[in-house]
DNA sequence: AAACAAACATTCGGTGGTGTATGTAACTGA
DNA sequence: TCAGTTACATACACCACCGAATGTTTGTTT
């Protein structure tokens, strides 16, 4: 790479600045996501990181922010079961990039500056998580939200303890996952023998 | 308190430190328990928190033994129902107390040298709020024990949720905790019927 | 009451973190 | 080609924290 043009340049630094930074906080957590070991693993200076992001958290909600993109591409369209409610979820809690996030949750539950900061990217990462996002009717009916709103704490619940476990999956992640995605394929059931008539 | 025994003043300021450090551990998480707040907080200085403990670690590790022991005692026996469980589970994970668990639960999921440190009171709450500790037979059904485990998980999630936000509970707190007790006594209802007629 | 031990308090050096200059190399437009 | 801008790197000052060492008070023992 002889001559690049000074956007490339820009872009490569910055994308090894979010990826590092992103590693860092899965493999490390955020106290030891510090300014100097985001540089040192993306092979550049700190004085690099200061010149793209105002400071570290700045590149922080950055690197939050792509992945929550990321993340939305992934999740495709809001689902219309509640099977795939339960799957749609999974497929942004289960990602192992995932402990970014509930990093910097929990590290912003404890410091309302901090919280300032990366507070939008990270309530972007709950209403992604949340089954709000759904316009199905199917939704609408009481017992099937509250089914959705246990999931999802149970969901996050098994994300801790893979945070907590080095990122190993629990013993019982996958017991407790079939059980509701069981749960939900009856919810959807009954949801058609009731109402199927309309449909 | 003109002339206290020594055994008195020695309990009273490792009880001071104690509770400012599973307090601070609460309001403000584990990055802000450092030695100089838990020593304001409990109004003594930092050498008599050397004094007493070998660092910080060695203090948060009795405060969060002494803390286990507190709950264990609050938990009463084995819970010989699922609902029973349910409830039992919850007053651990549901006091507010526990976020220090978690904290620390966290903390030491980054960091394998603070693992070693407070792993084995880390280890014997996962194990209260486990079902493993409990001798009843209906508990050995999978069902049973796949909702016991699930529902674990969703409590954890709801701990988190109050935790990220500032200790106040989410607004679906309740909804799914009543529905976690249903499905619960719906269980009971369901072995009572299968196998009341051993009882 | 004197000698000792325990319970603190104070001070110190070292480490690791941050943000801020300030210097240098790479690109770009005229 | 050269003047100017952008993209970095280096060096610096500063602050928070920890653990060790040392000093001082308070209780205990004989």
């Amino acid at each position: 790479m002889a001559r690049r043009t000074q956007e490339e340049r820009s872009t490569a630094t910055q994308a090894a600045l979010v990826g590092a930074a992103i590693d860092l906080l899965v493999r490390r957590g955020w106290a030891a996501t510090t300014a100097a070991e985001v540089c040192q693993q993306a092979g550049v200076t700190r004085g690099a990181l200061m010149h793209h992001y105002p400071n570290l958290g700045g590149l922080l909600a950055s690197a939050l922010d792509q992945l929550y993109d990321d993340m939305l591409a992934k999740a495709g369209g809001p689902a219309d079961t509640v099977c795939g409610a339960i799957d749609t979820a999974w497929t942004a809690i289960g990602d192992r990039r995932f402990k970014a996030v509930m990093e910097a949750w929990w590290a912003a539950g404890n410091d309302p500056e901090l919280a300032r900061q990366i507070g939008p990217v990270v309530a972007r990462f709950a209403a992604l998580v949340s089954p709000r996002n759904s316009s199905s009717k199917r939704f609408r009916d009481p017992a099937v939200a509250t089914f959705l709103l246990t999931s999802r704490e149970a969901l996050l619940g098994l994300a801790m303890g893979r945070a907590t476990s080095g990122g190993r999956p629990l013993d019982h992640e996958a017991a407790v996952l079939t059980a509701l995605r069981e749960q939900a394929t009856a919810l959807d059931t009954t949801y058609l023998d009731r109402h199927g008539a309309r449909a």
